[in-house]
DNA sequence: ATAACAGTTGAACAGTTATTCAAGTGTTTG
DNA sequence: CAAACACTTGAATAACTGTTCAACTGTTAT
């Protein structure tokens, strides 16, 4: 009897996918938004926070939270004046992680 | 002797490796490289089967082939006339996998 | 109401980058 | 040696992107 394998044992990810996959990098893509990634991974912060820490302006700042906000990686909540972003997900993390085994290696 | 406990429990990247970090996702943020490496995470393939798959022009594929191989994604292998390019690290399949994850995820 | 504080937003600029095109290298075949 | 094949390389162009600056929104305190 012959064993028939797995015609595609491998999933292969579509086109669409793929596109995806590279827009997602891209917003990794940036050493100002990984700072602020970093930062966030230890803990929530307001924007003026976070623009101190990294030495920018708060409107440089800004800007990148908006992209990072509208790739769905921070969240934010408003406390009076103060806007405080987290991080939106537990992916976040594991991405930066692995990334940097990559990059920390050898 | 003071036995000194470590002062953050959480290792923090230092800034150099958060600049390399993003200088890694910069690779990926192309749709046309991720393609390729997903196409190579299959098997091996010389240049011309990748412009081919992808409907893309020789030329443009061994560019972004050269931009892999600077990044030591891929590892290439002269035979004959073609050379032949595969993943260098088995990295790189588990940061699309991980990316994937979270583009694929609800 | 007014001022002060915390962020956001849009336009503009400089810098980067992916593809194309043309010319080049290296290898094999006739 | 010449031609063909497989790929590489450099320059040029077009498109994109991150930061700055100035103006604006929203919230709190006086």
């Amino acid at each position: 009897m012959t064993e028939k394998t797995l015609p595609a044992p491998v999933r292969e990810p579509g086109d669409d996918a793929l596109i995806d996959l590279a827009e997602l990098f891209k917003i990794f893509g940036d050493s100002t938004r990984v700072q602020i990634l970093s930062l966030l991974l230890q803990k929530e912060l307001c924007v003026n926070d976070v623009a101190q820490s990294l030495n920018m302006t708060v409107s440089a700042i800004s800007h990148q939270l908006r992209i990072l906000k509208a790739a769905r990686l921070v969240k934010h909540r408003r406390d009076g004046k103060t806007v405080f972003y987290s991080l939106a997900d537990e992916h976040v993390g594991q991405i930066l992680s692995i990334g940097l085994e990559h990059v920390l290696e050898k």
